[in-house]
DNA sequence: CGCCGCCAAAATGTGCACATTCATGCCAGT
DNA sequence: ACTGGCATGAATGTGCACATTTTGGCGGCG
C-alpha cells in the first residue's frame, strides 16, 4: 500500500502540480487553489484513492496548511473529493454503482429540463444547437477526445441554460462536473462520452417540437452510457482484480471483497 | 443599521441560542452546531439578513471561534447562508425573483421525477402516499402551521424517494431545504405552503397511471406557489420600502435602488 | 454648513504551535 | 511461526495570537 500511494503521489507531482508555478511568491487565491484541485480531480489527472496530504499540497502550491485544508474542506463538502475524519482528503473512487446513479440522476432531471424547454424554443436556440453540434462533429472528427468530452458536456449544459434558471443551471453543471470525474476512471479511451449523433437526434426532435421524442431520444442516450459503464466494468474485471487483492496485503482486511468499494463513505 | 443588528442579534439570542445548555460543558459536535445553524435559517428563528458573528457565536455554543468558523464556511458552501469575505456571515435575505427560481426549478425537476416514477409506481408506494396525505389532512385541520409545511415537502420528498436514487433524493432535498428559508420571509402565516388538494390531485393521477396529468398538476401546483408569492410580495411593498431604503442611510449608497437585494453575491 | 479624509475599534482572516488520532513496525508470548 | 498488544511516527484537528480589512465616528478644511 506504501507503494501504491507514493506512486500515485509522485504521478500527481509531475502530472498537476507545477511546483515551480507554486513556489514562485505567487500568493495563489483560494479560489484559484480549490479551481486546480478540482479540475485536476475531474478530468483524472489526478488517480482514483490519491491521497492528498495537507502539508504535501500545502508545500506544492507554497501557501499555509490552513490554507489547503479549508479548500479540502471546501471540496469535500461538494462532494467532489472525499474527507475521511484523521484520515484526510483523498480522490474519490466512485463505485458502478454510483456512476450509475449519476447518469440516471441525470437521466431523469434533463427529462424535466427538455419539457420545461418546450416554451423557450426559437429559432435562434436552435441555431446555437446546431452550431455546438459541428464543433461537436469537428471534435469527433479530428479525434481529439478530450475536446469531445467538453463539448459532449456542454450540450447538455446548452439545453438548461436556455430554460435561464441560473439555479437550474448550477444544479444540473454540479451533475455533469461530477459525472466526469467518473469518465476517466470507467470509460475506455477510444469511446467518446456521448455519441454526438445522439445529440444530434435530440436536437431535430426538438426542431420538430416533439418533446416527448426528444425526452425518450435522452432518455435512451443515457441509458447508452450507463449501459456501457456497466460493460466496461465487466470487460475489465480481470485488471480490478489486482486493485481488489491490493488494498488486503497491506492495510487490514477489508470488510468483504465485494463491497470493496461499497463502504467508502 | 445598528439599532437593526442589535435588535435582530437580541432576538435571535433568546430564540434559538439557548445559552445555558451550550454552556454545559458539552462539547457540541460540529454537526449538532451545523444542524442547529442550519435549521434556525431555515425555520426562520432568525431573521433575513441578521449577521452571524463568529464570536458571538463561539460563546453561544460554547465552543471555539475556529469551529463556529469552519461550520459557517460550510454552510456557505451549501448556499444555507451568504458569507462575504471580511465580512462575515449572514442570514440569506432571498430576492423574489430567487426564489421564484427555486420554486421554478423545482417544478422543473419534478416533472422528470414523475415521469421516471412511472416505472416505480405500485400499490404499496400509493398506500403510502395516501398515508401521507392523511397526516397533511390532518395537521392541516387541526391548524398546526409548522407541521403543515413540514408535511408537505415530505410529500415531494416522498416522491423522489421512491425512484430509488440517492443523488437524486439529495438534490431535491436539498433543493426543498433552500425553499422552506423562504417561505418564512415570503408566506403569509396563515396559509399553507402546499395546498393539500392538490397533492391529493397528484396521487389520483397517479393511480390513474396518467403521468402526463401528474406533471401538469405538479407544474400548476408549483406555479400556484410562485403566483402567491408575487401577490404577497406586490401586498407588503409598502412594509418593504423601509427595507430598502435602510441601507442607503447607514451604509455606502446602495449600487442602485432596484437591485436593492440583487446584487448581494 | 457640508464634505473629505483620517483614526480607532471591532470583526474577520491567517499562520503557528500543540493536542489528538491513526497507522505501521516491533517485540513478546503462546 | 503466528498472533496480539504496544510504542513510535506521521498526519490531522484545534486553539491561540497576530495581521488585515472594514466600519463608524471625529475633526479639519473648503
Amino acid at each position: 500500500m506504501n507503494v501504491h500511494i507514493l506512486a500515485a503521489t509522485r504521478r500527481r507531482d509531475c502530472v498537476r502540480a507545477r511546483p515551480q508555478r507554486a513556489s514562485k511568491a505567487d500568493p495563489q487565491t483560494d479560489a484559484a487553489i480549490h479551481d486546480a484541485i478540482a479540475r485536476a480531480v475531474m478530468d483524472g489527472s489526478l488517480r482514483a484513492g490519491t491521497k492528498l496530504a495537507e502539508h504535501r499540497l500545502a508545500a506544492i502550491f507554497g501557501v499555509s496548511r490552513e490554507r489547503i485544508r479549508k479548500v479540502l474542506h471546501r471540496l469535500g463538502a461538494e462532494r467532489r473529493i472525499d474527507i475521511i475524519p484523521n484520515r484526510g482528503a483523498r480522490v474519490p473512487q466512485p463505485t458502478v454503482d454510483e456512476v450509475r446513479q449519476i447518469y440516471e440522476a441525470h437521466r431523469v432531471l434533463e427529462a424535466g429540463v427538455l419539457l420545461a424547454l418546450a416554451d423557450a424554443l426559437d429559432d435562434a436556440f436552435l441555431a446555437r444547437l446546431d452550431a455546438h453540434l459541428a464543433e461537436e462533429h469537428a471534435a469527433a472528427a479530428r479525434g481529439d477526445r478530450s475536446a469531445s468530452v467538453k463539448l459532449s458536456g456542454g450540450f447538455h449544459l446548452l439545453l438548461v441554460d436556455a430554460i435561464g434558471n441560473p439555479e437550474l443551471s448550477r444544479i444540473l453543471r454540479d451533475l455533469l462536473s461530477r459525472s466526469s470525474v467518473m469518465v476517466s476512471v470507467y470509460e475506455p479511451a477510444n469511446q467518446s462520452i456521448c455519441a454526438v449523433d445522439e445529440h444530434g437526434a435530440i436536437v431535430e426532435a426538438l426542431r420538430a417540437r416533439d418533446v416527448g421524442r426528444a425526452i425518450d431520444l435522452s432518455g435512451h442516450h443515457f441509458l447508452h452510457v450507463e449501459q456501457r459503464l456497466r460493460l466496461d466494468y465487466a470487460a475489465d474485471a480481470a485488471t480490478d482484480l489486482e486493485a481488489v487483492f491490493r488494498p488486503r496485503l497491506a492495510g487490514k482486511p477489508a470488510r468483504a471483497t465485494a463491497s470493496k468499494r461499497g463502504d467508502r463513505r
